[in-house]
DNA sequence: GCACTCTGGGGAAGCGCTCCCAACATTGAA
DNA sequence: TTCAATGTTGGGAGCGCTTCCCCAGAGTGC
């Protein structure tokens, strides 16, 4: 009943003389009781109930060749559901693994990113699964790295050759641009991230190329390419609706310019402004948005499928494919229209 | 540059033996340098920096009265935004710390919790923050957790006298509810978790309240108590609406039971089905809600804001409070009205 | 009856690290 | 010059656990 404190953790050894046993006996038994007598595995058990024993793994894991059971994840907003979604993915097939995952948020800071992977290290991960952030990487170099295998997801790093799990982020970008041009848009603005993002750029690159190849033009005055959060990609929308020659439709890159030109859309509807009511073509899916006072077409993924996968990866390194070259994995995204 | 498997990570001996010095010296360094001199601290780092070394945490909290750096969280569900903001907050709070998290999700399944509580601990968690499900709760008692404190964030569980971080989810609902009731309706259907969860029985009581208060009928046939899903939700939502005497008003007791709600009452309003456009209060905020095609009224609440708090009390307890008596903090919720 | 194998069990060592203590060097004061 | 105090360094031990090795005893085949 009372808690004092530094009223230890029990230990194997303890647990022996409980049940009147080597501690031998009792780390063989709970490594699954081969060539223990059932008598005494129970009796080991009992003691384990007894005094609410439980294995200290980091001890465990102290000796040479023994896994620590942990996985390092890295991303950059938790707060974010996509990335929600992504940990749950890794979360799952890593359980299905019988491993621990430790996560860390980035907030898009390398050198947080820096103190988190060497933390990680030195806990022992066996892998890390990280959503890079755009800054430096010679923490990520394999010799730093020593043995510890590494999966990017989402974005790549440029001169890093390691396991990447990526979005189709052009070929997506690309076919949701064609719809706005085929339902007759032509005037399109740009809203997303700054190019350094690796996303950002590839979806960039195929709203531009989609432009190009139907000869629509692509105006500076109607590309912003530097919100990161909701705010200030309102901000960036109402200057665009703004102009004499607003767009009479909005690509976005991602889900946070997507809300933020909603929130804006919706303002000049309820407020009666004139000007255009934009169709927006969103890259990344939303909820509600069938409810939305304008056509929205969602750029659909799976957040939790790629977290899948790059576990997935993850493990097929830590298993036989430990020497194996670089796999990129590009999942398909899909257009769906309102 | 060959990676080749077992290139084990480097070991205080080595930089020792690199450095020219003993390990203890190499141990002083990297704890800070106290009565080391200068230039063999240089050197050491210099070292550090050739080999690649990172300190083994799990062999440095293996000595007793070691912290080990981490807390143990658990959620019970990492996909919903709310809980992705929660972690965020705990996570923010121990960084402050100097503390990693280790986080794991539960989905409701209180074996499943178990597990993660058992394995935090083998991992000589400082301490844990959970989420908890409705299930059995014994492996959560004192002493079974021994010296390892614990924080209930979200709900309390029965007879647990432990720190706990709830919402005034009575008082925010009463208020939603009376809200709905000053706006003029009285038929006002009732969405919610079953009520074994603990911020489910705590919100219908708010409701309860305020209709009881007002002489409002609190009707059987408009109040679903068992929906967790948005999918199922919304099945409640179209079996209450499709009634004859269809509530003009809904109050939703969550965030899942909210999105359903308005799907189906824009799939009414698009298909054009006959029936009220009723009214919506939300207990949990979500985006875009001001762009709804009914009124919504929100009552919010910063889940990054209960994680801190969460966590703020865990190092209470890890500091001086150590002995003190459980605490139960409740934060404020605000009432949005459209 | 004997040599052999197999099973169940214990002892010793050591994983990487840090605390404790001893040894030595240096300094300032007596 | 001597002594004590202080600063700097290294050696030994042990944290909790498991791998390796060995031993006792039972069973087996001849």
């Amino acid at each position: 009943m009372s808690t004092t404190r530094g009223a230890r953790q029990p230990t194997i050894k303890e647990v022996a003389r409980s049940a009147g046993v080597s501690p031998m006996t009792v780390s063989r038994t709970l490594a699954g009781g081969r060539n223990v007598r059932p008598d005494l595995q129970e009796r080991v058990m009992a003691a384990v109930r007894e005094l609410g024993y439980y294995r200290n793994e980091n001890a465990r894991s102290l000796r040479p060749g023994q896994p620590s059971g942990l996985i390092g994840v890295a991303i950059t907003n938790l707060a974010n559901p996509y990335y929600g979604n992504f940990a749950l993915g890794v979360e799952e097939v890593a359980a299905e693994h019988g491993r621990r995952m430790i996560l860390g948020n980035t907030g898009e800071d390398d050198a947080r990113e820096r103190q988190l992977v060497s933390d990680f290290i030195g806990r022992q991960v066996e892998g890390l699964i990280l959503v890079p952030t755009s800054g430096d990487a010679a923490h990520l170099r394999p010799e730093r790295l020593g043995d510890v295998p590494l999966v990017l997801a989402s974005r790549r790093v440029l001169g890093l050759e390691v396991d990447t799990v990526l979005l189709d982020d052009v070929g997506g970008a690309y076919r949701g641009t064609i719809a706005l041009l085929d339902a007759g848009h032509t005037r399109i603005g740009f809203l997303g991230n700054r190019s350094s993002v690796f996303t950002g750029e590839r979806r960039y690159k195929g709203y531009e190329q989609a432009m190009l190849e139907r000869g629509a033009p692509v105006e500076p005055a109607i590309v912003a390419r530097d919100q990161q959060d909701v705010v200030s990609a309102s901000r960036a929308a109402r200057a665009m609706l703004d102009r004499p020659d607003a767009p009479t439709a909005i690509f976005s890159a991602n889900n946070r310019n997507t809300i933020g030109a909603l929130r804006e859309i919706g303002r000049r509807i309820r407020e009666g402004l004139p000007g255009p009511r934009p169709a927006v073509v969103s890259f990344d899916d939303f909820e509600l948005s069938e409810l939305m006072p304008v056509p929205v077409t969602v750029i659909d993924h799976d957040a939790r499928l790629l977290g899948r996968e790059a576990a997935t990866l993850l493990f097929a390194r830590l298993g036989d494919g430990a020497g194996a070259a670089a796999r990129t994995v590009e999942l398909p995204v899909s257009v769906e229209h309102p």
